[in-house]
RNA sequence: GGCGGCAUAGCCAAGUGGUAAGGCAGAGGUCUGCAAAACCUUUAUCCCCGGUUCAAAUCCGAGUGUCGCCU
C-alpha cells in the first residue's frame, strides 16, 4: 500500500490533569474531528466523576468514542480496547473525518500507535489461576525460574518480583511456543497510521497542584456518592473498575471508616504518583512532541499544537 | 523557677561503643490481553560545643530547642 492510504491520526497524551480533553475537543472542532478515548476508566459507565470523563458540554462539541461503553462489572482489557479503538478510527476515517486519540492510559495508546499483537493468547484463563496458585505455593523465584527455561530473554528483562508480568510471559510462551515479545517503540510504529503525537505536560509542581485541585473538585462534585452508587454491581475487590484512583480509596473509607480527609489525601497522593508513571511511559515515545503548558499561554499552546498537527498530517 | 523525657534524611522511625534498618514522600526507570495495575533503582553521617576512648549517633559535661509535670 502506498502512503496515501495511511490514516491520519492525531494523538493527545500526557499525565492526568494535563488538560488533554480540552485540547482534544478544541482540535476536533478545528479539524472536523472525532475523539477516540484512550482511558481505561472512562470506558466504564457510572464512573464519570472519578475518571474525569468529559463533561456533557464537551461531549456535545465533538463526538466521543469508547466512553461509557461497558458496566463496571465487565472485564475490559487492553485487547478489547485495541480492537474497538482501531475499528472506531477506521470508521471515522471512512466517514471523512479526523480521528483524535486522546487519553492517558499508556498501554491503550501504545496498542494503537504501535503494532502490538495481543491476539495470540487469551487472558484470564484457567492457566492463569493455576500459575497464580503456583506462585503462592512455590514462590516468585520458582515462577521466574520456570520462565527462564521457556524464554531466557524475557526472564532477563522481567524482575523476579513482578509476578503479573512473569505469569503473562509464561502464558504466552506456553501457548505460542514462541518468545514473549518486547516493546520496541523505535521500530514498531503502526504502519497503518500517519500520526501527530502531542504530549501535554506542565512543570511538575504546577501539575501536582492542578491534580490536587481537581481531586477537590471531584469530591465537591459528589465523588463519594458516585462510588456508593457502584455498590449495586457487587463488584469484586480486584476488578479493574475498583482499581481506579478515587474509587478504591473511597471503598476502603466506607468499609474501614476513618476520616474523609485522609481518604482524600490518599487520592491526591495516588493521583500524583500515577501522573509521574504516565510521564515515564510517554517519554519513551520517540515520535512524541511535548508541549509544556507552564511555558505557553492557552492561545500560544493552541496555535503551536495546530501548527504541529497540520505540518505532520498535511504532508504525504 | 524546679523536675523529667526527647532531639537521627522533607516526614515517621530503628539503632544504646565498632563505623547509620525500614516505611512514606521526592527523583529516575521498566512495561505486548487486569495497566488509574504490577515492578525496579535511588536519597543522612545522627541539634551545637567540649570531654572519655584505638573507636561515640550511642558514654560524661555544658548549651540550645522541644514536650510533659510541678511551684
Amino acid at each position: 500500500m502506498v502512503s496515501t492510504d495511511l490514516i491520519p491520526l492525531i494523538a493527545v497524551v500526557g499525565p492526568t490533569g494535563a488538560g488533554k480533553t480540552e485540547i482534544a475537543v478544541w482540535l476536533a472542532e478545528q479539524r472536523n474531528g472525532e475523539i477516540v478515548s484512550a482511558d481505561s476508566m472512562q470506558v466504564y459507565r457510572g464512573m464519570d466523576i472519578g475518571s474525569a470523563t468529559p463533561s456533557a458540554a464537551e461531549l456535545m462539541k465533538a463526538p466521543h468514542h469508547l466512553i461509557d461503553c461497558v458496566d463496571p462489572d465487565t472485564a475490559w482489557t487492553a485487547m478489547d480496547y485495541q480492537v474497538a479503538a482501531q475499528s472506531a478510527i477506521r470508521d471515522i476515517h471512512r466517514r471523512g473525518r479526523q480521528a483524535i486519540l486522546a487519553g492517558g492510559t499508556g498501554l491503550y495508546v501504545s496498542s494503537i500507535l504501535f503494532d502490538l499483537d495481543f491476539s495470540a493468547v487469551p487472558a484470564a484463563t484457567v492457566r492463569r489461576q493455576e500459575l497464580e496458585q503456583l506462585a503462592r505455593e512455590t514462590g516468585r523465584q520458582a515462577l521466574h525460574d520456570r520462565l527462564a527455561k521457556l524464554d531466557p530473554a524475557a526472564a532477563a528483562r522481567i524482575h523476579p518480583n513482578n509476578i503479573k508480568k512473569i505469569i503473562r510471559a509464561i502464558e504466552v510462551c506456553e501457548t505460542t511456543g514462541k518468545a514473549f515479545p518486547e516493546f520496541l517503540p523505535e521500530e514498531k510504529f503502526n504502519p497503518a497510521y500517519r500520526a501527530a503525537v502531542i504530549g501535554l505536560t506542565w512543570d511538575r509542581e504546577e501539575l501536582y497542584r492542578r491534580i490536587e485541585q481537581r481531586v477537590d473538585r471531584m469530591v465537591a462534585d459528589g465523588l463519594a456518592e458516585e462510588v456508593r452508587s457502584l455498590e449495586k454491581y457487587n463488584l469484586d475487590d480486584g476488578c479493574p473498575a475498583l482499581q481506579g484512583i478515587g474509587y478504591k480509596e473511597y471503598i476502603e473509607y466506607f468499609r474501614k471508616g476513618g476520616d474523609e480527609e485522609s481518604c482524600i489525601a490518599a487520592i491526591k497522593q495516588h493521583s500524583r504518583n500515577f501522573a509521574k508513571r504516565q510521564l515515564t511511559w510517554f517519554r519513551r515515545y520517540p515520535q512524541i512532541r511535548w508541549f509544556n503548558r507552564s511555558e505557553l499561554s492557552g492561545k500560544e499552546l493552541r496555535q503551536a499544537v495546530l501548527e504541529y498537527v497540520d505540518r505532520r498530517l498535511e504532508r504525504k
